[in-house]
DNA sequence: TCTGGGGTCCTAGGACCC
DNA sequence: TCTGGGGTCCTAGGACCC
């Protein structure tokens, strides 16, 4: 029972010695500013979330300063000011952007990659034949070359330890972004300095309960028994286990999953109070997830919408209220999920209530392609197609919000966006100008 | 004044059925 | 008074990731 739990995530390659790589892009959305603006080498940089709210990206600079991931900008103003801190409000569209020229660059040396996350992608190695340091040295020359954007190269016979070894390439300049680890003894030798807290898949959680059994290096736990760390963690920890000692347990997926859920979710400036206005920013939302659920051509079967007071605020207590709609036929129609998110929103609102985070989520999303019709759908239930795919094209060509569903209002409430930088490569009056 | 956003998987426990 | 046992499915909550 046990082993099958493991056999079903390991990858049947029939090679019984495999080999993945992380590619790692370094403090990937300061380096994207970077990209642009050479002046930011070398100086304390940080990256904020929506609103300015948080930092959520920090060069090694700011980090040294002392600059946490998460950190509340108004928190550190101070420092921001003191140490001459670059501050950016988050530029996704770029981020975004940037990321595909990465993964495209990586794709010319091995067609099929896993892209994990916007700043890092795995790459199957298995079966390959040469020198793997000198390999991951010149992917990572070439995309710094191509993009401009510094990444490094981990590889290893797991997921797990490829990603110990990426980090190891930012420790150890020495490295030129290319880490191979695969000697026994020079595993061991890293694990035991490893901090367990370091080791993907173990979160705060763990670490404090492995702390209570002195574990605290990525050794401690592989040395550990594997029941004990079953009934501390579950499956997952006996697959991280594994992963440790050069078992892969965690495959590797190269086809583009559908997303199970699609969630538009923000927190506004102001509180909202007004009835209207958190609808039409509900409707917003909703016209935001639809597109994304038609781009990956399924369809919605439940939505969700939720509002919840300032979680901060002490002074009165914290309430989320939420509603759910089921759809009788799955549907991808921006104008059906607008009109049932806004009825939604209005039974979730409550008056006098100030309203400080919204949002919608899709679930039960299934495949355009497979939908088995109700046998009461009414027969032009696709009539929105053509309009939703009118809509889409002008709003990718026009960027941004060309067309707009009624229900989204004019969009009266703005977010905090003081320190954008232009939209370099998405939007043509921003593109860079060579001064020769 | 000001505190992000979007996902996945696993597990335990309850409801329900035979 | 006595009060089974096993299976499935669903859901909420926990934990993790970036």
């Amino acid at each position: 029972m046990q082993g099958q739990d493991l056999i079903r995530t390991i990858p049947c390659s029939g090679n019984d010695s495999t080999c993945y790589a992380l590619a790692d892009c370094n403090n990937f959305f300061v380096s994207c500013e970077r990209a642009f603006n050479p002046a930011l080498e070398k100086k304390p940089v940080i990256v904020l979330s929506n609103n300015d709210g948080c930092v959520i990206a920090r060069s090694n600079e700011a980090k040294a300063i002392g600059i946490k991931m998460g950190d509340p900008f108004f928190k550190i103003r101070e420092a921001v000011r003191k140490y001459k801190i670059h501050v950016f409000s988050g530029n996704m569209q770029l981020y975004a952007d940037m990321s595909a020229r990465v993964h495209a660059t990586l794709r010319e040396f091995i067609p099929e990659i896993e892209i994990y996350s916007i700043d890092e992608a795995f790459i199957d190695l298995g079966g390959i034949q040469g020198d793997m340091k000198s390999l991951g040295e010149k992917m990572a020359y070439i995309c710094r070359r191509n993009t401009g954007i510094p990444v490094s190269i981990g590889i290893s016979k797991t997921k797990t330890l490829a990603k110990i070894a990426s980090k190891l390439c930012k420790q150890y300049p020495k490295l030129h972004n290319s880490c191979y680890m695969h000697r026994p003894e020079d595993i061991e030798t890293v694990l035991k300095k490893f901090p367990i807290k370091d080791v993907w898949g173990i979160g705060r959680r763990t670490v404090a309960k492995l702390d209570l059994y002195n574990i605290t290096t990525a050794w401690d736990f592989l040395s550990a028994p594997e029941d004990m760390i079953r009934g501390l963690m579950g499956i997952n920890g006996v697959r991280t286990r594994n992963e440790l000692s050069g078992i892969p347990c965690i495959a590797f997926e190269d086809s583009i999953k559908s997303r199970q859920s699609i969630m538009t979710s923000r927190s506004f400036t102001k509180e909202i109070t007004d009835m209207e206005l958190l609808s039409e920013q509900i409707a917003e939302f909703t016209a935001m997830s639809a597109e994304k659920l038609r781009k990956q051509g399924s369809l919605c079967g439940e939505i969700m919408v939720f509002a919840c007071t300032n979680r901060f605020r002490t002074d009165e207590t914290y309430r989320n209220s939420s509603a759910v709609f089921k759809f009788e036929t799955p549907t991808d129609s921006s104008i059906e999920l607008c009109t049932a998110a806004v009825r939604l929103a209005h039974s979730v609102f409550s008056p006098g209530t100030g309203y400080k985070r919204a949002g919608v989520c899709f679930s039960d999303i299934s495949g355009k392609e497979i939908l088995q019709p109700s046998l009461f759908a009414a027969p032009d239930r696709f009539k929105h197609d053509k309009l939703m795919d009118a809509m889409d094209r002008l709003n990718k060509s026009m960027g941004g919000k060309a067309v707009l569903i009624a229900s989204e209002g004019s969009g009266k409430i703005a977010n905090t966006k003081d320190h954008m930088s232009p939209h370099y490569t998405t939007d043509w009056n921003d593109i860079p100008v060579a001064h020769v």
